[in-house]
RNA sequence: GGGCGAAUGGCGGAACUGGUAGACGCGUUGGACUCAAAAUCCAAUAGUAGCAAUACUGUGAGAGUUCGAUUCUCUCUUUGCCCA
């Protein structure tokens, strides 16, 4: 290529992508000699093709994997696909086709999209959750968690679709209907199998603290999500029609229990078999089915209650008793199923009080009130004071008052201290074919059987009928039955969540070829943990939750396995944001079907259908406001949409995508061409300049620190700034007489700091310029580090007045000396006196004078 | 309702542990080149006043600490996310 040309991006991308690939750049195995550095970004679901989004991802983790390598580092950088799930099924019934096929096309498609990125991944690590090589190590996984008894099975409520006979995930519920069926969907209970995560609560609370390279705000969000809370067991003394004479409920309020008018129950609760019989009770529950089973269905949807014939009597206060209720916002998983209401301090169970006319009793006062405080509109839950409570009365709320009332309830052995979590366990049976195969039989009288051990994989069969209504391994009569040491069995027809597969990924990069187990002990020794973990906030709990319980659940009652947390580091990035547009019939239109005439978007071909332009918001196919990265990457080349991709925001935020952006990103690079083509002329001239002061040194050590430290505080877009600056201060200097010494040394250590973000340009200018081997990231060097002259800000009573360049660590008195004698002094301090200095070394004087 | 964050030019954003606010990019304006346009290059670009030097105002609002606050503290407003 002649120096006249303009830079072919095409041709250069794709030498150095077939480069990397041939010589296997990336590839990496374990060297004691290097400390390690393992990067990974959360792998992709392989819908079809990359987005954004994925771009975004990938690009931030490629830019942290180069710059570790050449930090000398031994990184490993792998990938892989997220392969199992819902979307593969459904495409699959609606074009007639194999899951696994549509799958693999996909991530063929894509794999050839993120080579395209020119990422630094090692290729050979490349897994698939939906292989059998996959597979069979989960499954073996959960066997091994079924022995050590954290796993099990028992009846739960689901959403069900009654039309598709199958289990709906909370998000495939809209407005109470079935996303694809429509029909109202209705609560059923199913045996589903569990994980037990909220045996390991207290442990995956306490080590969030040690995880100091989180983000505080998914920390929150996890420490939320367990919700410890300090509370207490209370036992109530019941009366009524039938044998029940007392019920255990969980408080974090037994302070306000002189407030206490109604006692509530799940519909599951132990007590409910006595209501089996009763027409009126069966018809509450069957409305209660009505609402989801989502928390917030139940926090939004209308309280509604059964009264029984029972009354339970208050503990703290015999004489009084209040009536017991069925109600819906009781859910049997937290606490024992039971809840006392407290109208006045409970929005909840004031709703509830209104609707049922129960007495609201206030029993707590905000600190500014009086005694006679009454809650009127809406309950209190503030702090403040105890009142209307006997011996209770002026405890403060809540520091003391929930201390206090539980040690008088233990005293009198009504109640004890109880810490309880609202993480509860995790359900992993999913109704599907596209999964895991849960490795599991049962006999004829539906007792257990795990699969034996050196029967795995439980495969899944190749030919099933999609197009059934429910689960369609459950039709597959030749599949389910086997025989397992002459005896027959039904296989669990149920496969697990997809999160099961995303929860131990990372170990399988460590050994992605080992047969006998999920991975080896020596590779995870030395690759584990990952020591920067980066994707998206909205996998904050659920999957960062899952994974981390994993790694406990197999340190459990092994002693082998030394790893406690998976993600040492974690960055969560920003979505990629766009525009939105509607048409004039309110349909969404994409960008690509619209034009710009006359400042007014229209679109294309249609003048008179006017585009209505709505807010920018996360890219998504459904509201068609993405850009294909494709397209891009072709028309403008990997280095520009990297360049672009993390420039305009700070990775953390979200970004907007900007046409306008995108080419002026193209436009740099052809003009980094210009500039890379005019410096190797200089570098040919072989000039020699005896120049101590060089510039060109100065200002490379400072752009070294900068770059480096960007680089290390995630300040990507800061980084496409120094690369401008570093343009604009080589575009000038080139004018003057530059050593070609210096020049090219330092030009070549500005190529090595450009590298992580724009790699095939640097390579191709390295090259260019005979520089082959050993690059290694630059060292600031202390010589030139600073300026010998430095700008002092001259400020008068705090206002800056003026710059003066002195030498640097010149003291006080000499930069007083050098004030005086300049025209400031005429202007600011002729006849004043100076009261008091202020002065710090090499930055600044501030002159404190009587006006 | 509770928790965690955010607010800086026309726009995206920068500013080390309190020390020159607005780096860098986009956009806009003017100029060069061109028959013309595109592309490219050069220059200007927080606001107000001024020919200018310069002065004053200015980091959501209000207070406070300080010689000095975008940065620290308090109150408020708006807004995002999570939980209820």
């Amino acid at each position: 290529m002649t120096s006249l040309e303009r830079y072919n991006f095409k041709t250069v991308e794709n030498k150095w992508q077939e480069k990397w690939i041939k010589n296997k750049v990336f590839n990496s195995k374990i060297d004691h000699s290097k400390e390690k550095f393992y990067c990974l970004e959360m792998f992709p679901y392989p819908s079809g093709k990359i987005h954004m989004g994925h771009v975004r991802n990938y690009t931030i983790g490629d830019v942290l994997s180069r710059y570790k390598s050449l930090k000398g580092f031994n990184v490993l950088h792998p990938m892989g696909w997220d392969a199992f799930g819902m979307p593969a099924e459904n495409a699959a019934r609606e074009n007639n086709l194999n899951p696994k096929d549509w799958t693999n096309k996909n991530i063929s498609t894509m794999k050839g999209q993120l080579k395209k990125l020119g990422l630094s991944i090692d290729w050979d690590r490349e897994i698939s959750t939906c292989s059998e090589e996959y597979y069979k190590h989960q499954q073996l996984f959960f066997l091994e968690l079924y022995e050590k008894g954290l796993v099990y099975r028992k009846e739960n409520y689901v959403n069900w679709d009654p039309i598709d006979q199958t289990v709906l995930a909370n998000e495939q519920v809209i407005d109470g209907r079935g996303w694809r069926s429509g029909a109202v969907v209705e609560r059923k209970k199913l045996n589903q199998w569990f994980f037990n995560i909220s045996k390991f609560s207290e442990d995956l609370l306490n080590s969030l603290d040690k995880l100091k390279k989180w983000p505080n705000k998914v920390k929150v969000m996890q420490r939320n999500w367990i919700g410890k809370s300090f509370g207490c067991e209370i036992t109530f003394k019941t009366d009524g029609d039938i044998p029940v004479k007392e019920i255990k409920c969980y408080t974090t309020r037994p302070d306000t229990l002189f407030g206490f008018s109604f006692l509530a129950l799940s519909i599951d609760h132990e007590i409910s078999k006595y209501f089996l019989e009763n027409d009126e009770f069966q018809k509450f529950k069957k409305e209660c089915s009505k609402t989801g089973t989502t928390e917030e269905a139940i926090a939004i949807g209308e309280k509604i209650g059964f009264k029984t014939n029972l009354t339970a009597t208050n503990p703290l206060n015999p004489n009084q008793k209040v009536p017991v209720f069925f109600a819906n916002f009781v859910l049997m998983d937290y606490g024992f199923g039971a809840v006392f209401g407290c109208p006045a301090h409970d929005q909840r169970d004031y709703d509830f009080a209104k609707k049922y006319n129960l007495q609201i009793k206030t029993v707590v006062k905000p600190e500014e009130e009086d005694d006679s405080y009454m809650v009127q509109n809406e309950a209190y839950s503030g702090p403040g004071l105890i009142i209307n409570s006997e011996y209770l009365n002026g405890l403060k709320v809540p520091e003391e008052s929930v201390k206090k009332t539980i040690e008088i309830l233990e005293e009198k052995k009504i109640g004890k201290k109880k810490i309880n979590f609202r993480l509860k366990d995790w359900g992993v049976s999913r109704q599907r074919y596209w999964g895991c195969p849960i490795p599991i039989a049962y006999d004829e009288k539906g007792n257990v059987v795990a699969i034996p051990k050196n029967e795995l994989p439980v495969k899944l069969p190749e030919n099933v009928n999609l197009n059934c209504k429910g689960n369609p391994l459950d039709a597959q009569d030749d599949w389910k039955t086997i025989e397992i040491n002459g005896k027959k069995y039904k296989r669990e027809t149920d496969t697990l969540d997809t999160f099961v597969c995303s929860s131990w990924y990372y170990l399988r990069f460590c050994s992605p070829n080992e047969t006998s187990y999920g991975f080896s002990k020596e590779d995870i020794k030395y690759w584990m943990p990952v020591d920067q973990y980066i994707g998206g906030v909205e996998h904050a709990i659920l999957h960062l939750l899952y994974s981390r319980f994993f790694m406990k659940a197999l340190n459990y009652k092994n002693k082998d396995f030394e790893i406690e947390e998976p993600f040492e580091g974690l960055f969560t990035q920003g979505m990629v944001c766009h525009e939105t547009y509607k048409d004039k019939n309110n349909k969404w239109v994409s960008p690509d079907e619209i034009e710009l005439v006359e400042n007014q978007y229209q679109k294309k071909g249609e003048p008179d259908n006017k585009i209505k332009v709505g807010p920018s918001e996360s890219m998504s196919k459904s509201k068609k406001n993405v850009i294909d990265p494709e397209n891009i990457i072709n028309n403008y080349g990997a280095d520009a949409v990297r360049l672009f991709i993390l420039s305009d925001s700070p990775p953390e935020k979200d970004v907007q995508w900007s046409d306008q952006g995108m080419i002026a990103s193209y436009k740099f690079i052809q003009k980094l061409w210009g500039l890379h083509n005019k410096i190797k002329e200089e570098i040919k001239k072989d000039i020699k300049v005896d120049n101590k002061e060089c510039k060109i040194n100065k200002f490379t050590n400072k752009m070294v620190k900068k770059i480096s430290s960007n680089l290390e505080n995630f300040n990507y877009n800061v980084i496409i700034a120094n690369i401008y600056e570093t343009y604009n201060f080589f575009n000038k200097e080139i004018l003057n007489e530059t050593d070609s010494r210096l020049l090219k040394e330092n030009y070549i250590k500005i190529l090595i700091l450009f590298s992580p973000a724009i790699p095939h340009f640097t390579s191709e200018c390295l090259e260019d310029l005979n520089v082959r081997n050993n690059l290694a990231w630059p060292v600031a060097d202390p010589d030139f580090e600073e300026d010998d002259k430095i700008e002092f800000v001259v400020q008068i009573n705090g206002k800056k007045r003026a710059i003066l360049k002195e030498t640097k660590d010149i003291d006080q008195e000499n930069l007083l000396l050098k004030i005086r004698s300049n025209k400031l002094s005429e202007k600011y301090l002729k006849d004043k006196s100076i009261k008091k200095v202020i002065f710090v070394k090499n930055r600044l004087i501030n002159l404190l004078i009587n006006e």
